[in-house]
DNA sequence: AGCTGATCTGCAAACGATTGCGTTAGGGTG
DNA sequence: CACCCTAACGCAATCGTTTGCAGATCAGCT
């Protein structure tokens, strides 16, 4: 049927074994050998099986990548880089989608192990212990959630709604509201942590929040009624959609109420008002969890956030 | 190291060859076996391995996704629906992103050919002498590009640009611009024959662009300086970065020039004003396009179209 | 000439599953 | 009772590569 390294080693007059050295090991076979061989299996169109090469070797040169929405413009960006990345060192990239749920999470993890080197999981929602459990069955990389002993890349979310409060502070609010996202978010943890640290904020959470447009929607009359001026919202779909109903209820953004979102996704850039979002480094994040998985390295990376302020926020209408 | 068919064998007390078939083909095993060995393969956690399984049927499991921009958010609903409908047969779902370039794409069904039962192929750049000379190596589906034997899944964009023309006319527009995609999109051409034949339209060719917000902006003097009162858009990217552009010369959208995209992706639904657009079935397609791959099914679909007006049209300022 | 090492290549055993074929046991039929 | 048939299972070859080991060749040195 296809060609086969015994075909290659037919036309050039060698065995296979010394074929299968010019691919995999070409320092050890003789230089005009190997531009015999590697003639034969250009003119046959010869491509290794993938399939032979890691049922020997036990490497696929696969990684897999779980992300929970894949429609939540938060992650293209990153799929893209992961790929991209993955891409210029020969690997191939599966990509899944939870649809938020635990247990289709670790029913993927498992469906995956067998079938590549290693796990790119974005966000995950399972618990630390289930976590470390299969992280004995395959390795993995975890993004935006930090665990002891496991390799992360994270976003210094912490960082990102620090400046984003402060910038609300120093605009002339006080009283302001934490639009959460789903229960078990790591981010929406960290978020809370950071926010309540700061002084001279009164703060209201208003969430758990389902982390789209819809969610901000529904979170609308509770902001309204929560006498806030100003909003962090989990993310940008959430601060648009948020917009949207204050706006149905008579309250203006940025007049009545400042919103800031998270992420610096393409829709909240092109949104109007302009979103005041804090950026986070979707990209790098995924060009440097499938890096870290390719080398197997173990280490936890912490990725810089930053506001950009746009025209969804302002000072309050009467500024004390 | 992994637990395998040997070891399920030996705790069950029987041939491997009982073992694969209890998964394979289990009419072919007597129930009381049948359930021993499941019994033994769930108490070792046993799980097949895919590569060994593929060397020996030389079918994977696997499908390939290629499409020109990830982060074009026209493509994340197809391929959220592609995956779910693969996963529900049990495929994985290889994606990848050419970045607008032939030769990768050329590249990437090569690398991809070894790996996978089929690839589905959103949009090729690629002519359809190449395209034809690939389907030879591994079975394709096409999105969204029409080639005599291929099996495609194709969106009626022609009925849709037909109807978005139609809706300006009836608005009262006489004289409209098409702002094109790149120079090899199949849609873009049927978009372009299908509104050469719209009667009593006098319509200006405005392109190729770039399919993205900067197209729209790059394409936004051109646009002002053709003297035309509503433009139909390549897709809700390019309108949105043409609004946007129009707005920085002073034109007003509606109020001077009314603009409809393509997609209705969710960054045109949220953007404002809201964008009147054409929407494409991508998710329909996504998934259809991974069934009849499945099913490796020989035909051409085809998928409606719809325009939904929102806010970005309206009748020309000095109505005639 | 003989020895040592370095290079290069061939040999053959794996990797883990699938599958055509052969064997066995048991039941049904004439 | 002899025969055939079927259901259930075992046997062993096979898929295309990789890789430890060993053999062959040859240069350099004593």
């Amino acid at each position: 049927m296809s060609v086969t390294i015994r075909d290659v080693a037919h036309a050039s007059g060698v065995h296979v074994s010394t074929v299968s050295r010019t691919f995999s090991a070409p320092h050890l076979v003789n230089a005009e050998t190997r531009t015999r061989v590697l003639a034969a299996a250009e003119k046959l169109d010869y491509r290794p099986n993938r399939a032979a090469r890691s049922l020997k070797t036990g490497r696929t040169n696969n990684i897999g990548l779980i992300v929970a929405d894949l429609a939540n413009p938060f992650f293209p960006p990153l799929i893209k880089a992961a790929q991209a990345a993955a891409r210029r060192q020969d690997y191939h990239l599966f990509v899944a989608d939870t649809g938020e749920d635990p247990t289709e999470e670790e029913n993927l993890v498992l469906a995956f192990s067998k079938q590549v080197d290693g796990i790119v999981l974005c966000s995950p929602r399972l618990s630390n212990k289930a976590l470390e459990k299969l992280s004995e069955r395959v390795s993995f990389v975890l993004v935006n959630r930090r665990i002891r002993g496991l390799t992360t890349v994270v976003m210094d979310v912490a960082h990102g709604a620090r400046v984003a409060m402060e910038h609300l502070v120093r605009l002339g609010h006080r009283r302001v509201a934490l639009v959460t996202g789903p229960a078990g978010s790591w981010t929406s943890g960290e978020i809370r942590k950071a926010v309540a640290e700061i002084p001279g904020l009164d703060t209201v959470v208003i969430g758990p929040n389902s982390p789209t447009e819809e969610g901000g929607i529904a979170a609308a009359a509770k902001v309204a009624e929560a006498g806030v001026t100003g909003v962090l919202a989990y993310n940008d779909l959430v601060a648009i959609g948020l917009i949207g109903g204050l706006e149905v209820l008579g309250v203006d953004v940025p007049g009545d109420v400042s919103v800031i979102g998270f992420d610096d996704s393409i829709t909240g850039r092109l949104h109007r008002p302009k979103l005041t979002t804090v950026a986070m480094p979707a990209s790098d994040a995924g060009r440097m969890a499938v890096d870290l998985l390719i080398q197997s390295m173990s280490a936890t990376t912490v990725l810089e956030t930053h506001l950009v302020v746009r025209e969804s926020t302002a000072p309050p209408r009467q500024a004390p």
